[in-house]
DNA sequence: CATAAACAAATTGTCAACAATTTATGAGGA
DNA sequence: TCCTCATAAATTGTTGACAATTTGTTTATG
């Protein structure tokens, strides 16, 4: 039924390209080649360059005229306006999920938190397989949703970013045990219907995890002074930068 | 200081289409022919397929393989999805323009309220310059905002959108002159740094409006049954439709 | 007359060569 | 040793030609 690949070969470099920048597997603020990838894929550097250009409208990539492109990369400034973006088109994907979900969905929610519960439980403290769930969560709230504009924003575009970052938001004591359970408040305020309270949560719950990132920031940046005047180059966030 | 003109073609050019469809001078809708274009800017199809791809990846065309490419068109339920986003995103624009606007600029906001009565005394019931400052209105409260991926979502993307529909929202009994109170009480709500009340009344301010599409919608679509399945096109909302 | 197949025209997609710019390299001098 | 300037290499930007696909027209056929 849906055309899984794209007749042109602009735009299978598109979706591949940004699925490899999706997942990670290109790293942040690295470097795309137009002359390995051509080769990489196969291709000559005309439809290369499209699917580029079709990034950088996504906002996904960082061209320099004649210099380059890099994967997009974050300063802690451009994070926390991520976040604050976040906050509140997750707070509206949730208010339209409580309206939208069938009971069917609700119930796949609930047994969404017990495996994740029972992965927390197994590996306590380690945090990568309850990140990738915290992701899924959120995703799936974003889908159910069902306003395209939005999931194109967040699932195409945002997500893609805290998925860099997404070591940050959950350090500090007790803080995966509290998620958790504003995780489970959320998922309630679904089964309930409850679009209000819902979307209140859901902000609240993003809220959380910014003004933890902003602390965090503050704290490492004045007790230790570095990052000395570095020319033009502003600080950017290094991946896996804290633990 | 800023380079005014980009050093390549491609970023030349997709400036100026950006700026031509925002603006309606390429009204939605319409196909851009690649040769006519490129002739027209005096450029080879190359650079101009890059910008294409760019303001595809920023969704202000949509593109069909081997096709065409056509300015983007929305239809009633896609025009309801912009809005929901929008009330959102203007919302938060007005909580941190709020936090940050200078005592001048609340000022200026006063100042901007007061022409768009005189106009609005002036050309009683004539909406087009009114609607120009209200765009202009909401405008500067985005760039106060000081987020730039909200100003860049904002102003790149969505107000395009709704500069091509933008007839619909104020019409009703007395609409303009409470939409105008609505403005009044958001400007207040700046000067006093409310940004909770703020953001508040912003979102009633943009809900109303969407409420009121959609009821304009159902009114029309159901009195009138028109639309016979037209095949595989979808019914859309022709620019200037209602009066 | 309507419909469908075959052909022709126009448009988009892809490629490889060439031009322009930036970045790297190295020689020369203070 | 460090800096500057000139040169070479590598990379990106641009172009025109060619291939593939869609769209419009004509013609044959029921």
């Amino acid at each position: 039924m849906n055309d899984v690949s794209p007749r042109t070969l602009s735009d299978q470099l598109f979706q591949q390209l940004q699925k490899a920048i999706v997942r990670g597997e290109i790293p942040a603020n690295s470097r795309l080649s137009e002359a390995s990838l051509a080769s990489q894929y196969g291709v000559s550097r005309g439809p290369l360059r499209e699917a580029i250009h079709r990034l950088e409208g996504r906002r996904l990539v960082v061209r320099t005229p004649h210099s380059g492109t890099r994967v997009v990369s974050l300063n802690h400034e451009e994070l926390i306006e991520i976040y604050q973006v976040r906050e509140v088109l997750e707070g509206l994907a949730c208010r339209l999920a409580a309206e939208n979900m069938s009971a069917e969905q609700v119930e796949h929610m609930y047994s969404l938190l017990d495996e994740h519960s029972q992965q927390s439980e197994l590996q306590e403290g380690r945090a990568y397989f309850q990140q990738e769930g915290d992701l899924d969560f959120h995703y799936r709230i974003v889908m159910a949703s069902g306003n395209r504009r939005l999931i194109d924003s967040l699932c195409g575009e945002l997500y893609h970013l805290l998925r860099m970052y997404r070591y940050q938001a959950s350090t500090g004591p007790k803080r995966p045990e509290k998620a958790f359970s504003e995780h489970r408040q959320i998922v309630d305020a679904l089964a309930d219907k409850d679009a209000e309270m819902a979307e209140l949560l859901m902000r609240r719950h993003i809220r959380t995890a910014r003004l933890r990132l902003e602390t965090l920031h503050r704290d490492s940046s004045s007790s230790k002074d570095r990052n000395p005047p570095d020319k033009n180059k502003k600080t950017r966030i290094e991946k896996d930068a804290v633990i």
